[in-house]
DNA sequence: GAATACCTGAGC
DNA sequence: GCTCAGGTATTC
């Protein structure tokens, strides 16, 4: 699933019934996903209640009542599911019991490129799962994102891709947001004026937004902590959509491969410096 | 930067 | 059977 708004609404809809409870067993069947090792998480996260469920860029954050930081972070195609009954599903890799005998939390991840991590202290996830990072894309200053954006060689999009540079945009967000800006994938950020630039963030805010408000895009497998589908994929104007009419002008959208990830615009509507 | 690697599944 | 897929880290 994961870019910022599919992430965010699975942080709003598991956050409610996870607020005040207290995991009480850890199951894991892929260790591997674990880290540092499931024994530390289980020992780390048994036995506090979660205080808070936050969210920086596509991590999601439980922090335990007494001390430390349950990560998670939903690479691909991760999913947390919060149920009384297990998911009839593969691929259910950690499952999380409480001591009230509630509903339970099941991570299940198919190309198992996403993980959970138990982080001590904020140092600890400083230094892991949050390192690098850059401010989250939603709600970000515009005085920060020209800041941290203008003057960068390089791809547009790859540097909007860029978690360093800011959290929580993938390859959806960018290329909706490039699309609504009018601006080509493939130029160079210091080759555009402030005010091409302040159009980006505000279209980018406004495509994050509006992806939010839908419950966020169900390209494959994305679903919320309840197990709904988004329906912003019915709203994209580029993203998945090469050889089609662009919306906006009729002119057909093209596919090209930027940072090794596809990439689809107009070249009528996404043409400046081109 | 670009290519590759980590995995499984969907679609052609 | 092949290509592609929302992410990220690591190589040259």
């Amino acid at each position: 699933m994961p870019e910022l708004p599919e992430v965010e609404n699975v942080r709003r809809t598991m956050a409610p019934d996870l607020l005040g409870r207290t995991p009480s067993t850890v199951r894991v069947g892929l260790a591997k996903l674990v880290r540092p090792t499931p024994q530390a998480l289980s020992a780390g996260i048994r036995g506090q209640s979660i205080s808070q469920v936050d969210r920086h860029g596509k991590l999601l954050m439980l922090r335990m009542s007494g001390h430390g930081t349950w990560a998670i972070h939903l690479g691909m195609t991760g999913q947390v599911i919060i149920a009384d009954r297990r998911p009839d599903a593969k691929h259910i890799h950690v499952t999380v019991g409480f001591d009230d005998g509630g509903p339970r939390l099941y991570y299940r991840d198919p190309r198992q490129f996403g993980f959970m991590a138990w982080c001590p202290d904020q140092a600890a996830l400083d230094a892991g799962p949050l390192a690098n990072m850059g401010p989250d894309a939603l709600g970000i200053p515009l005085e920060v994102f020209l800041e941290r954006v203008s003057g960068k060689g390089g791809k547009l999009k790859s540097v909007l891709l860029d978690q360093r540079v800011l959290a929580g945009v993938g390859n959806i967000y960018a290329d909706e947001s490039l699309h609504r800006a009018g601006l080509h994938p493939l130029v160079a950020p210091k080759d555009l004026s402030q005010a091409q630039l302040t159009a980006l963030h505000h279209h980018l805010q406004e495509t994050l937004a509006e992806a939010l408000a839908k419950g966020g895009s169900s390209i494959s497998n994305f679903v919320d902590a309840h197990g709904r589908p988004g329906t912003f994929q019915h709203a994209h104007r580029v993203y998945q959509r090469g050889g089609q009419a662009c919306n906006e002008c009729g002119c057909e959208i093209e596919r090209i491969v930027v940072a090794g990830r596809s990439t689809h615009f107009c070249p009528h509507c996404q043409k400046e410096h081109f």
